[in-house]
Order: structure tokens, then sequence, then C-alpha cells
DNA sequence: CGCTTATTGTGAAATATTCAGAACAAGCTT
DNA sequence: AAGCTTGTTCTGAATATTTCACAATAAGCG
């Protein structure tokens, strides 16, 4: 499947004026610190992916792998997959699947925010829980299932779509 | 991937005492007028499909070329693909993609339930909406997107497999 | 500085899904 | 009932995503 949009913004906490953006670099040593408090060693492999997830959230394992590369060219596809399985499985990142689309990933984890995605462009956007914590919806009957999360997908038109099919429609209507 | 379980239960008309089991062919009249209705033509492999989803809830493209085949064995899996694809598109289907497995397809469609998935044994349990209608949820901010679902993804641990690492973890203290 | 073992790379494969174009058949018309 | 039209299915193949087993490498310990 082509590849969908992969939100390339940026992280939240470049915006300020006159604020120099933090390096990629200012993360290392928290990551690093969390990496060996899992019983993970600090490898340059894993601090890029990071970085790359950091940078560019919600985009696929191959964007991640081509932002990966800008720091380490000779990184392998697999090793990126093997790198986000466990860190996603360590919980210092987080994966999700949205239909017609490959596996997204994002470093914002242990808030269980939920996704709204565009069907007609794929942009995906960040929503809070509606409760706020996670699991964050209690159903009647699980048959006795342990809930571990619950995730909401909630899928919509965005702005920008709405607005583009509006204009298609009104062009169409001055014919 | 592997095809994870595909709950090949019934579905919830055929357990009444006495009850003589309607014959897949009893929903035809249904779905065809369904069909006709939505501009669709009737065709056998239309309804192959609609009966093996409805006898097979939850069950993958795999699993429906497979249940098809007993019916129509020269069916190929791209026009499975084909039909499932345009039956969910007019919603006479609906389709989730469970993380880690191939999506899954089910006739159960127009009430908004969600799912529990099991990640030891990977079951699906069908779990009625929190709030009732669809879409079941409001949050506080979609920036402006309109909303046209909200699908809840329930992860846990189902009963049996609760049992059965309880019984695992006894066996171990025991030796 | 060297050792041990986790981590990454190599090479390849499996699975799920989709595509373009040809053949076929559902359902309307006559 | 037969023919026509066009929606549907089939043919044959391609693509994308993800994973596997095993070899090579390097992180972090002493």
């Amino acid at each position: 499947m082509t590849s969908y949009n992969d939100t390339s913004s940026a992280d939240g906490c470049h915006h300020l004026p006159g604020y120099t953006p933090a390096p990629a670099s200012a993360h290392h040593e928290r990551w690093s610190a969390q990496l060996r408090s899992k019983g993970r060693r600090v490898t340059k492999q894993r601090l890029a992916v990071l970085t790359a997830v950091h940078e560019h959230p919600h985009s696929t394992a191959d964007t991640i792998v081509k932002a990966v590369r800008v720091e380490l060219p000779h990184i392998t596809v697999q090793s990126v997959y093997v790198v986000l399985a466990d860190l996603t499985d360590i919980n210092m990142l987080r994966k999700f699947d949205p239909p017609g689309s490959a596996a997204l990933f994002e470093t914002r984890t242990g808030d269980n925010h939920h996704h709204a995605v565009c069907i007609r462009c794929g942009r995906i956007e960040d929503v809070d829980c509606a409760i706020g914590s996670a699991p964050c919806l209690a159903p009647q009957s699980l048959n006795g299932m342990t809930l571990l999360s619950a995730d909401v997908l909630y899928q919509g038109i965005c702005t920008s779509c709405q607005s583009k099919s509006a204009a298609e429609l009104a062009d169409q209507q001055a014919r």
C-alpha cells in the first residue's frame, strides 16, 4: 500500500518564538536512561530510531528507515523492524494499525490518547482520551477478560478534505 | 502472518432447543433484496460470501475463501477480496483490522459494536457499544473533523488463557 | 583491553492485498 | 425465450509489509 501521509510536522516543543530548538541529542540522555532501566543496551540504532519517530510522529516503518538513514546510511529495514518491535514491547514507542495503511509509530506513550484518521487523505490526528486514564472505557461485559487497553479509532473527513470537496461541488454546479 | 483463530461458532439464531436451524438459503432473500436496493446484482459469489461470513464471524479473507469453496470450488481469492471490499463499502459487511492479524469480516453491521481481542490466543469477542449509538463517543476536539465512526478495540487476556497460565504457574511451583 | 551476549546485518521468504485487462453472466429489453 | 449491455468475476501477476534463521558486530561488564 502507498505510504498514506506521514505527518512530518514537528514535535510540539519547537514552536515558541525566540526558542532555540533543542537538538535531537537533547533527548538521548533520557532515552538512554530508559533503555538501561529496561535492561536494554544503548545503541546508536535505537537512539536514531527514537529520534526519527520523535521527529516524524505517526510514520510508517518505511518512513522511519529513510529518516534513520540520514544518520546511519547503512541500517537495514529488518533492523529497524526489530528495533521498532522491541521499543514497542518496552513501551518506549506506541504502534497502531490504521485500516488501509502500514503500521504507524509514535513516541507519545503512556497517556492512552487515541487517533482520528481522515478517510480521504489519511491524515492522522491525536485525540486526547475521552476519559483520561488507560484503559479509558469500562464496557459492561467482557466475558471475564482481563482488560489491558482500550484503543479508539475515529474515522472521518478532515477540514481540508471537507473544504476541498465543497469547492469541487461548487465548481461542478457552476458549469 | 498465521491466521490467528477464526471463531467458527454459530450465528446466534440456531441455539433454541427444538428449533430447526434455518438453512443458509433462508437469508438469501433478504440479502438479495439488500443487494438490489444498493444497485448491486445478485450473484452466487456474493451470496456465497455472505453465507460464509455469516457462518464464520470474525474470519479472515483466507478462511472465507475456503468456506466459499465448499459451495463454489472455483472461486478465486481475488474475487473474494473484491466482493468483500464491495460488500463492506455498501455496509452489508463490516471489516476490522486487529493488530497482528489479517483483516476480519462479519455480517453484524449497523449496531456499532466493538471488539475485544485476547493477545494470547487471538480470540475475538463482540462487545456491545458502551453508549449505544454510532459513533458512540464524542471526543472534546477533533479539529473540526466530521466524525463517521468510532471503533473501540479492547485488548486483554481471555478467561481460558488466564486459567491456562495460572495452571502453568502452579505446575512450575509444584516441582 | 578483552569477553560475553545482546543487537544488528545478511539473505531470503511468507503473507496479505491489489492491479489491469479479458471472459463471463445478471437482468433489462424485445 | 434470446440478445444486449454493463456490472462482476477470473486470469495472471505484481507490490508491499513483515518476519525468519543464522552470521557478524559491538555494548558494557570485569
